[in-house]
This record gives structure tokens, sequence and C-alpha cells, in this order.
RNA sequence: GCCGAAAUGGCUCAAUUGGUAGAGCAACUGACUUGUAAUCAGUAGGUUGCGGGUUCAAGUCCUGCUUUCGGCACCA
């Protein structure tokens, strides 16, 4: 996919556009003033304030007519400079540009660029005429908030691309087309992978038989990893008081974003939003020596968020989901260690599921002070303790403030879904504060009482979004020891080989593969056509040719090559591709 | 939550300006069935997301709600 951001050419052409938008919209709407129109890694946009006039789909299709006669008009686009005095006369009646120029330096040097009748204050720099901007499609409207503040006003956004020959654009166009086919949500239902349903309510997918296999695959492969790590698996309950959120402080910060208090005579409890608290009182449950840290409580832990309407989004963004997470607790001397096995482990897991395209994103905390536990030592500490194991492990991230949780700073690795949200999808987090919040406790060599380290990590994140994200990534097509049917086997003809293909079948079965047997009376390539849909990743034929010489012969799904071999040695093929987590076919 | 759009058999989509809801695939029945992506014929399947309203007449217009989609905000 394009970065249009990156893209030195396409990111001045993509900037002079949005201009053309803007004067297109200043020709339908005189009335119109302009915040920011900047370039994205997906194109252009630019934030108007319109009035009250919404825009709709119809009105984009205006606004590129316009567009495109401005186009032709060949109207040339001119750099002007202005002292800090003339800008503000020049835009005396924007309210959003005048505040655009008082946050500039007085004696700066303010550049503008005029096209025709139209004139907007920018850095550039631009194409030199708007002709060049003739290959442009502008894809979608939406409200945006001032400042991208919820408590501001909502001005009116328009996406756009645009780039320099017509084939380009198709083929851009087409690209995000074909991107939409690989949407979890519309491959979710297509593989039946899981549903939803009204009466069961929103952002509550139900996962169906194929795609519990998936998930089971994930679960018995993560706690596995996860065993042979030393972590100690638990099973805790997915309420808790409403009194133990409040210890934890999770009660002040999120209390909007749970499922409503349950109150029965004077009890009153809620559905839990994550595990740390409990997984806490797991730790206090116990005294402990020094030498049994690092403790590491892990638990596939289903959790309960009441995420706003708009952020609900098939598996990826879900209001009852399971996390794959652990509490590490750990002396302070061990952080970096741990630290450390837990960011190979990601790069590991990552390794298995040939996920390649991610970056860690260090999550700092904001300047807004009620959002982050306060305690500026605290922060600087972990911050930095962090950052310097960053370093260590030689691994690249950038920094990014106000993405931290309340208690602490996090590592993130970020993905992008299939129709562009940037996700995450593993996280690890340090955190001193909930150690105190629970008073917890281990004992250090002097036979003092000393506070231990937490670390709180998800590397699957949930089951929910990483099954999504895999969806996406393959398009479907699992690895062999994800897929929920590994093989289907057709007969050539039922009358004379479905009693090989029983042979086959009974064999494969027995050794523990999802295997199936079409035997209904159709023809031979309808059935091959139906396997290749569902993304069976291996279809067996079997005639003539395979019960005489007693073979099978394979067709492997998106391929036309076909092979023949014994039982045994096919037998051996497959055990290894599961074993080995094989990716491709 | 905010802005905008949408909702028609299991799926993908039709249905002039309001005038008897159709098709393909899937399902079912019957026949067909020999080498790598669709055999043919027939049958059944819908209170057009849910509730109000306008009208002689509503899939179509108005309205409330639900869900979905595209963004924004949020994301422990």
């Amino acid at each position: 996919m394009i970065n249009f951001k990156e893209d030195e050419k396409l990111n001045v052409l993509n900037h002079s556009c949005a201009h053309v938008l803007a004067q297109a919209v200043k020709r339908l709407y005189p009335d119109a003033c302009f915040w920011v129109g900047p370039v994205i890694d997906s194109g252009f946009y630019y934030d108007i304030d319109l009035g009250d006039k919404k825009l709709t789909e119809d009105d984009l299709n205006e606004i590129s007519k316009v567009m495109k006669r401005i186009v032709k008009e060949d109207k040339l686009i001119k750099r002007e400079e202005l002292t800090k005095e003339k800008a503000l006369e020049l835009f005396k009646n924007d309210p959003y540009k005048i505040e655009l120029i008082n946050n500039m330096d007085e004696d700066a040097i303010i550049t503008c660029y005029r096209q025709g009748e139209f004139v907007d204050l920018c850095r550039g720099p631009h194409v030199s005429s708007t002709k060049k901007c003739k290959y442009f499609k502008l894809l979608k409207v939406s409200g945006a908030y001032y400042k991208g503040d919820s408590k501001n006003k909502m001005l009116q956004r328009i996406y756009g691309v645009c780039f320099d020959n017509e084939t380009d654009l198709e083929n851009h166009l087409n690209e995000l087309e074909e991107t939409k086919q690989r949407d979890h949500r519309k491959l979710g239902a297509n593989l039946k992978i899981f549903m939803t349903n009204d009466l069961v309510g929103k952002g509550l997918p139900m996962w169906l038989p194929n795609g519990a296999v998936i998930r089971r695959e994930l679960e018995r492969y993560i706690v596995d990893k996860e065993l042979a790590l030393g972590y100690d698996h638990v099973y805790t309950p997915s309420l808790g008081s409403v009194d133990l959120y409040k210890t934890s402080g999770h009660w002040d910060h999120y209390k909007d974003d749970m499922f409503p208090v349950m109150k029965l005579d004077e009890e009153e409890y809620v559905l839990r939003p994550m595990n740390c608290p409990h997984h806490m009182l797991i730790y206090k449950n116990d005294i402990h020596s020094y030498k049994d840290l690092p403790i590491r409580i892990g638990e596939l832990a289903h959790d309960f968020r009441y995420e706003a309407s708009g952020a609900v989004c098939g598996l990826e963004r879900v209001r009852a989901m399971c996390q794959n997470d652990a509490h590490l607790f750990v002396r302070l001397d061990q952080v970096g260690e741990e630290f450390s096995r837990v960011v190979n482990l990601i790069l590991d897991v990552y390794k298995d599921f040939n996920i390649t395209d991610y970056k860690f994103r260090l999550s700092l905390r904001g300047k807004e002070k009620e959002k982050y536990y306060d305690n500026d030592e605290m922060w600087d500490k972990a911050e930095n303790m962090l950052r310097d194991v960053l370093k260590k492990l030689n691994i690249e991230f950038y920094e990014a403030e106000d993405e931290a949780a309340f208690y602490g700073p996090k590592l993130d690795v970020q993905v992008k879904s299939a129709i562009g949200h940037d996700v995450t999808l593993s996280t690890c987090q340090l955190d001193f504060l909930l150690p105190e919040k629970f008073d917890l406790n281990y004992i250090n060599e002097e036979g003092k009482k000393q506070r231990p380290v937490v670390i709180h990590r998800a590397i699957l994140g949930t089951l929910d979004r990483f099954t999504a994200f895999l969806l996406e990534e393959t398009k479907g097509l699992l690895p062999l020891w994800l897929a929920p049917i590994q093989i289907n086997i057709i007969p050539v003809n039922n009358e004379y080989h479905l009693e090989y293909a029983k042979e086959i079948y009974e064999g494969l079965k027995n050794k523990g593969f999802r295997i199936t047997l079409d035997d209904r009376d159709e023809k031979m390539n309808y059935k091959i056509r139906e396997s290749v849909i569902k993304k069976i990743p291996y279809t067996l034929i079997l005639g003539n040719k395979e019960r005489d010489s007693k073979k099978i012969s394979y067709r492997l799904h998106g391929s036309d090559i076909t092979k023949d071999m014994y039982i045994d040695e096919f037998i051996d093929k497959i055990e290894n591709d599961i074993k080995t987590k094989k990716y491709k076919y």
C-alpha cells in the first residue's frame, strides 16, 4: 500500500489537492472556514467549518465537479510571504486561521499560497498549477472534532487521494476495493468463523465451530509456551466487587466504560474489565521470599468493557473478550531481565505466526495530570527503565506521549488492520503503582518487607483481536496447524472410489487430523470448487490411479499443482508442517 | 458517544415518479456423476431490521428505536 506521507512527490501533490478541495468548498459554500488540511499516510483530508451544514456523499460529488473545473482552469499556485501582521489582516474573516497565525512567532515569516481567487495559509511546498491535481478521488466525509477533542465543536472532514496519472489512481482504488475482501468481518462470515446477532447484543460475537477450532489451537499454543517459560496459570471469576476496582484505582479511571454495577441486597458487583486486581490478590495470598521471584501468573481471562458504540468492530474491538493476560511479580533488579524475556516471547510468537509488519511503541504518559497517577518520580523511573531495556535489546521503537496506562508506561506492539486501523496486538507494561495500592510484599535478604514491581503483559493480546488479525494477514488461508479443516477428501467417483476414500479418511482421522470426506452425490469438479472456496489447505483427490497404486494425490489450496505420494509419506509431511507451524503451502 | 450512510429469502443483489416483492448462488427433490474451480430440471423459501405515522395504496415518503458500515473521540 502506498504511503502518501512518505512519498515526497505524492505528498506535495496531495497537499496541493487539499487546497483545490478547499477552493471548491469555498466556491460552493462561501461562508466555509478552514482548519487544517494535512497529508496523511492514506492521502489527504481537510477539516472545514460549514456552520450547520453537514456534508453527505452527494455533496462530495458536487465538490468533485467543482474541483475538476478548478483543475481545468489551470490556476497557477503562487507562494507569498507575509509578516504576522499582514497575515492576520488577510485572514481576518477566518477565526481558525487567526488561531494558527497567533500560535506562530512574532517575527515569523508566514507563507501562503494563492491560486486564482483562493488563498490559503500554508508552509508548502506545492505543485505549480491546479492542473497537476487532475487525478484525484474524494473518498469519504465524516465529522471530526476540532483539535481532536470531543468537548469541541465537530467540523466536517473530507478525505481524498491524488495521483499524477490515471493508471495509478485506478490501481489504488482497486487496491482499496481488494482490501475490503480481506476484512476479517467478511472472511469471518464467509468462512463461518464467527457471527453476531442483535438479540445477543452489540459487540458480542459468537464463535462458530470453525472459529472455535482456531481459538482452541491458539489457547493451547500460548499456554504451552507460557508453561515452558515458568508461568503459573490460574482461573479467576469474571466478576468482582466495586471495592476491588476502587482499591486498584481502575474505578476512578474507567467506571464509565464498565458495564454498570449489579446491586443485590447490599452487595455491588461489576463484570470485570481487566484482571490485574484479581491477580494482585492471588499474589497476596501467600508470603513470598525474594528467592521465589519472579512469580508469573497467567490466565486466559474473560473481560467485559462497555466500548463506545462507534468503536465496536467485528472481532477487533468487542465488549466481551478473552485476554491472554499475565502479571509478573518481580524484584526491582529483575525488571530488565524479565522485560527482555517478554519481548523475546513476543518476537518468538510473531515468528511462529509469520507476523512481520509491526512496530514497537513506547507508550508514555501525557500532560493531563488527571489521566495518570500523579507521581513524577515514579513515572520518570518507570519510563527510563523501559527505555533503557529497549535500547539494550537493540530493538527499533518509537515513542508516543499520552498512550500509557494510568499506572505506568507500556511497550505496545502496533499493527495495521486490513482496513487501516492502527491497533495494539501485544503489550507489556511496567507498574509500580498497583503493588502499592494492594500493599504487595516479598521478604528480602534482610528479612524485611519489600515491594515487588509488576509487569502486565499480553502476547496474543485478546484472542478475539488476534484471530481478526490472523484472518486478515492470511486472507483466510490459515496455516495447517490452525486451519479449521485441514484436509478434504474427494473421491473421483463415489461408485468406484468411495471405499478407498473411506479407508484413507479413517487412517488420517485416527491420526488426529481435522478432515472431511465429501461423499455427496456431486461431480468432482463441483466438490473441488467448494474445497477451494472453504480455503481448505489440502484436498485429496482419490480415483483409479490412487486406489490401484495405494497412493493419494493432493492439491494444495491456491495452486493447481498436484502431487502423489504414499499415505505414510503424506502423514509425515503434514505432521511436519503442523509441528513446524509452516505458514506457506 | 458525535457526524454521515445503510438495512430486501442463508449469501450477493434487482424492484420507473409510491401501484401485485424478483434473480443468481446456497437448500430441498429427481436425474446426471471417471481426473483438478460450478451437470440439468423442478420445489420450497420474504409481514422488505423493529415500532409508529402520512396515503385509496409504502420496500419506496415522514418519525422513533435497533443493528451494521465509513470516519471522529475513546481504547485499562
